[in-house]
RNA sequence: GCGGCUGUAGCUCAGCUGGUAGUAGCGCCAGAUUGUGGUUCUGGAUGUCGUGGGUUCAAGCCCCACCAGCCGCCCCA
């Protein structure tokens, strides 16, 4: 048997309703904020990650689905999305466009991971990105738009957690003050924090050994040590946040693993999640956009939702099924009534009524599959109805079953 | 990439100290009822016991490798 590939998986009926339901309610909310999608190519050219994401990232050193074309060039599929918007953006000239370019996306991305609940190697993220400018106002704006996603699609007891991780000013400055502040304390940390201290100070912050917290706690803060233009920005988002009264804590320590973050940065945790407890993960990256070769500075803020996991921990009892529930199950008797359903079947279709005709079955089957396919009513044509110019029209749920004639019949079902 | 647990029907699972697979529940199909579903009753189909080796007279069960899923690490969405 051929199965899907380890990390995939098909998404069947009737979990792609709760797919759609989510899908649809984030392209509502990016409607009232003035969002347009945006649909980049799924391939793209390997440079583009290496340099956009951070050649030095995990995502990029080891994660990548990268294979040489047949003409010698080497290719990958996305492992994430903001590269490629901001290439888009670049390519086509956006900054040439009047405002600022909110665009927002929703596909599937592609990392090689071990496989794990709620980690895929080819997942979806809904996302957006607000680019050209650097008003805290954006960020705030954002930050709303995220949380208003995720308030309706009906997730309860997530945790928005905010930081700044400073600038090109600000940032170098504080990594060098953590490396001192590590010489002395290194060695009694656990080894991967050791090998962080090399490597990647920051990361040292982000550590969840519990032995090693005590000494985390007393290292320096990246918002004791941020520039006055990153302070600022900072104290304004989050006057803007609580002004709106959206709730959030303060993470100092929290960390971003892309390295085109700057300032801003936030992320949404949820309990039920297990290990992969990030529902969504955002943050400005003033920076990009001129180092993929843009020739004027383009500022931009973005976020992508994890879409697998937030169906994950979705209610999914109240995401039912009602619009997409079938609305008339057609049994006709006999050749002569199933010529006559055909047309039937399609006049209703043309008015939006759902309809499955059952083609080749006994009565008792076609309203045991009426039944079971859950429609609203079974309609039911044979040589009686035909000759008398009528149907019989059963309501599925009372069990009631009537003649009426072929006006009364789109009226009654339309009125349901 | 590392460590641990698991893998029997479409799904959930039985399967004794190894003796040659289950009247199991749900689901699916059919009949009881040749123009009426949901309840009931009756019957039926579906398994290379994750895959490949090994030990044994004999392996679903023991051993090894691989694959997949889950959990943790790493990392992130």
């Amino acid at each position: 048997m051929i199965r899907a590939v380890k990390g995939t998986r098909d998404l069947l009926p009737p979990d792609t309703a709760v797919w759609n339901r989510v899908d649809a309610i984030a392209r509502d909310v990016f409607r009232a904020y003035n969002y347009h999608e945006i649909r980049t190519p799924i391939l793209e050219e390997t440079q583009l990650f290496a340099r956009g994401v951070g050649a030095e990232t995990d995502i990029v050193s080891k994660e990548m689905y990268t294979f040489e074309d047949r003409d010698g060039s080497s290719l990958t599929l996305r492992p994430e999305n903001t590269a490629s918007v901001i290439r888009a953006y670049i390519e086509h000239r956006l900054d040439q466009r009047p405002g600022i370019q909110k665009l927002y996306y929703i596909g599937p991305m592609f990392r090689r991971e071990r496989p794990q609940k709620g980690r895929y190697r080819q997942f979806f993220q809904i996302g957006a990105e607000a680019i050209g400018s650097e008003s805290p106002f954006v960020d705030a704006e954002v930050i709303e738009l995220v949380v208003e996603i995720l308030t309706r699609a009906g997730l309860q007891g997530f945790t928005l957690l905010l930081n700044s991780v400073g600038d090109h000013n600000c940032r170098p400055a504080f990594v060098e003050k953590l490396r001192e502040a590590l010489l002395p304390v290194a060695a009694q940390l656990c080894t991967d924090c050791q090998r962080r201290t090399e490597t990647n100070p920051l990361r040292v912050l982000d550590c969840k050994v519990p032995e090693d917290q005590a000494i985390i706690n007393a290292l320096p803060s990246i918002l004791d040590h941020l520039c006055d233009t990153c302070n600022h920005h900072f104290t304004a988002v989050r006057a803007h946040l609580d002004s709106r009264g959206i709730p959030y804590e303060i993470r100092p320590r929290m960390v971003r693993g892309l390295d085109y973050y700057m300032r801003t940065t936030f992320e949404v945790i949820h309990g039920n999640l297990g290990a992969q407890n990030s529902v969504l993960g955002g943050g400005r990256y003033d920076g990009l956009a001129e180092s993929l070769g843009s020739p004027v500075h383009s500022p931009g803020i973005g976020f992508s939702i994890g879409e697998d996991r937030l169906v994950m921990t979705v209610d999914q009892t109240e995401a039912q099924t009602e619009g997409e529930r079938l609305a008339v199950f057609m049994a006709p008797l006999g050749e002569a009534a199933l010529l006559h359903a055909g047309i039937l079947a399609r006049d209703l279709r043309r008015v939006g009524i759902s309809v499955e005709v059952a083609a080749n079955a006994k009565l008792k089957r076609a309203m045991e599959l009426a039944n079971k396919s859950g429609a609203r009513f079974a309609v039911i044509l044979g040589d009686d109805e035909i000759a008398a110019g009528q149907y019989s029209l059963k309501d599925m749920q009372s069990g009631e079953q009537h003649r009426v004639t072929r006006e009364e019949l789109f009226q009654k079902i339309r009125n349901q």
